[in-house]
DNA sequence: ATTCGTAATTATGAATTCAGAATTCAGTTT
DNA sequence: AAACTGAATTCTGAATTCATAATTACGAAT
């Protein structure tokens, strides 16, 4: 068609890869609230492409539970209410008490020194919100990445997802970077001593603390 | 509408879920093994339909980590090697484990009798392998549903067919239906006494020598 | 004979077209 | 005015067509 003026990089991904992405962003930023319907046609002609990859975009987000499918009737983004908020961070706990367990009986010396150098920076960060922020998601994902099940990486990250579906974040509260700057130290703890059922615990309270602070 | 319209209570389901049903069932008779490219032109021909859903089926499946996709290179039948193997079962111990002790904690009388029933019938089904099955499937998805917590159940059923990947079917070994049943009874007398973290453990157990058995 | 390079083939990814369900809108009747 | 009927429109779901990346096949050169 008309000779494209856009600058196509290199696009290893997908097409429809990228626009989930980009789906993802507008539901997270409530550019699409819960709720709403997702024009395809609005949609596609606004990214100038064709209904198709956006379809599998969407499938994709259904998938992860972003978005759900009416027969007929198109794709909405997810409501979440109260009650799903509740039973999502449950599982959150679960999945990453568990992690924390594991990395508990498992991690080697230089694992947990990775961690601790994380968990210090955590500490000089406690007048930077965002970048407690970072540096907290970081610490979950390295505990993730040394617990090692990449099965329950996914339903982690797809649950996080979920969650961000309420806006409201956690950290922004006040007093909450100091409560949950203790509750890290006791993970921390208890990794250290190699103590799984603690670790588990902590994580686990540590989580539960999070949803308060949403909630 | 006019009056005799029939209420079509026939699902409404879209092509693409019927091919995704169809494309698991190929996947979990091993007609399409771990590893095996799926064709897409091939199979849209077989099924008389276009690529379009077909395409769209396998990305649910993707979504669901039975396929795994490489771009450009298409769809193949994910491998599941022991490694996995023992994670998912980990995960399936955890989430079950976790479901029992919430229906320990929250279960009314009439639920607890529900499942009761079926472990009856579970008692009296040890000389049929397949109604034993059938009604074990039932207990847990009883057992889960009582437990309420949807998110879950999406993650149960999205590991089940991840295990499923795996053709050792747990209940095939000898002597293995008589130990299952004994951990149900196990599990049930938790239950019973609404000693949450007994329940929990029961489970755990339970889903962990189910690995054994396939291992 | 092996290797490199190029043409032909094949398959994926995406756009376009088509069919039919769901909704909206207009017109008629009561 | 309210309600019913049916036509027009809109939108989803699916088929078809098109473009290009990847693979294979073939052939020439060393």
């Amino acid at each position: 068609m008309n000779a494209a003026v856009s600058h196509d990089r290199l696009k290893p991904r997908a097409l429809y890869e990228e626009v989930a992405e980009l789906l993802r962003e507008r539901i997270f930023k409530n550019e699409l609230q819960p709720g709403d319907w997702i024009d395809e046609l609005k949609i596609s002609a606004e990214y100038g492409i064709s209904r198709t990859p956006l379809r599998e975009a969407i499938k994709v987000l259904a998938a992860e539970g972003l978005v759900t499918m009416k027969v007929r009737r198109g794709a909405y983004v997810t409501e979440v209410n109260a009650r799903d908020l509740r039973d999502v961070f449950h599982l959150m706990a679960l999945l990453e008490g568990d992690a924390a367990a594991t990395v508990a009986k498992t991690a080697t010396a230089e694992q947990l020194k990775e961690l601790e150098v994380l968990h210090q920076q955590l500490e000089k960060s406690t007048k930077d919100r965002v970048q407690f922020f970072t540096i907290n998601e970081a610490f979950h994902i390295k505990l993730l990445e040394i617990a090692n099940n990449r099965w329950r990486d996914q339903m982690v990250a797809d649950l996080r997802k979920v969650m961000k579906l309420n806006r409201a974040q956690s950290l922004t509260k006040l007093g909450r970077i100091e409560q949950s700057l203790a509750e890290h130290t006791a993970i921390m703890t208890a990794l250290k001593k190699q103590d799984a059922s603690a670790a588990r615990e902590a994580m686990r309270l540590h989580i539960e603390s999070g949803q308060e602070a949403a909630g």
